[in-house]
DNA sequence: CCATCAGGTTAACGACCGCTAACCGCCTTG
DNA sequence: CAAGGCGGTTAGCGGTCGTTAACCTGATGG
């Protein structure tokens, strides 16, 4: 666990306050005007820090992407063998990143068309291979399903978890149990 | 079970098509020219049935809305008195409207804040109202959870049921069933 | 101590967007 | 058969948006 002390970057208050932003009015319903002055700068200040709007949403979508799958991947690694609790632990994950998270998860699968291809593609690509890894273990832990009601299973779980952003009067750790219970109540109905 | 054999009006077709595309490209990403086009019109002949881009929007979703709590109150008139069976009809109402009416499900938690205040406003109350009825027969059949969490709950099964969006091959009679189980396992494991 | 440069500023441009204006053909109806 | 309105059309206006241009300033370092 590597907690940073240093100040952010203006690069990285940029894409925070970017995010929150984007995840609010949606990408087209925020100016980089707005943007700007979040930071406290205005506008085309931003360009010295970003070749333009798509690049700050890209690189939100990517960066997710890519915590998320390198995060799944160290989770596989770390309990190998034993499904059960590599599933378990898949799912602590996705909650913290969800509850720590919010504008990105919303974001995450809601701008990703407003991406140019090249991006999009990678974005994909990367959620494709995190998905893949939750299906994976969900096969083992539970092998009578076909493999494609498997995958809509996890993205199933996937929208159950990401739901969070809507609600606040819980309290974190409320939340994440409950969240948690119901992840594992839901992969239960596979077995039965 | 009322079906209708007429062709849809003007206006229909117009509502249909902007929902698509306001869930494919978000609301500002689309255009009116985009969404008369799709109609066969031009741009500016949508203002004959419409007062603006604006007015769609908020037809579409206090439609889907009043539909949905229409819906559920019929449901909780059918089964009352029968927690059980009230629950598992409020999931085949809820998934039949996910897997028949894609586009506006994800409007209807996307969008929202596009719309003017009185709009906004009123399909707040319905979405709280619709809401309102889950959580009531949730409570009676599983009286443990305080209110928050059943709240909680609610949410994130809406959120597990609405996930159908992303998702294809898998079959429409084959996805009911499997969101069936799904949304039974997860309320199931309120009671553990 | 001057040159450089990172990181800002304001002005302005071109494109696009929602909407209005003005006009028109066709069906309906008294 | 004339009148009117329903449902279109194209032209264009005003505003907004992303981006670029031109300029400025304070810290840095040889």
């Amino acid at each position: 666990m590597s907690t940073r002390t240093d100040a952010p970057t203006r690069r990285e208050q940029i894409l925070k306050e970017a995010a929150r932003l984007f995840a609010e009015r949606g990408f087209h319903g925020v100016g980089v005007d707005e943007i700007g002055a979040a930071v406290g700068i205005s506008g085309p200040g931003l360009y010295r820090h970003f070749p333009g709007k798509d690049a700050m949403l890209a690189e939100l979508l990517v960066g997710i992407s890519e915590r998320l799958l390198d995060g799944g991947r160290r989770r596989v690694q770390e309990a190998a063998g034993d499904p059960e609790a590599l599933l378990g632990s898949l799912i602590d994950g996705h909650i913290d990143f969800a509850l720590d998270d919010r504008p990105l998860i919303t974001l995450h699968d809601r701008e990703l068309d407003r991406l140019r291809e090249t991006d999009r593609k990678r974005v994909r690509q990367l959620q494709r291979q995190y998905l893949e890894l939750w299906v994976t273990v969900v096969r083992e832990l539970y092998p009578a399903p076909p493999e494609a009601e498997a995958r809509a299973t996890v993205h199933a779980v996937f929208g159950l978890l990401n739901s969070t952003p809507h609600i606040g009067l819980l309290g974190r750790t409320a939340m994440e149990s409950l969240l948690r219970r119901l992840a594992h109540g839901a992969f239960g109905s596979l077995g039965a």
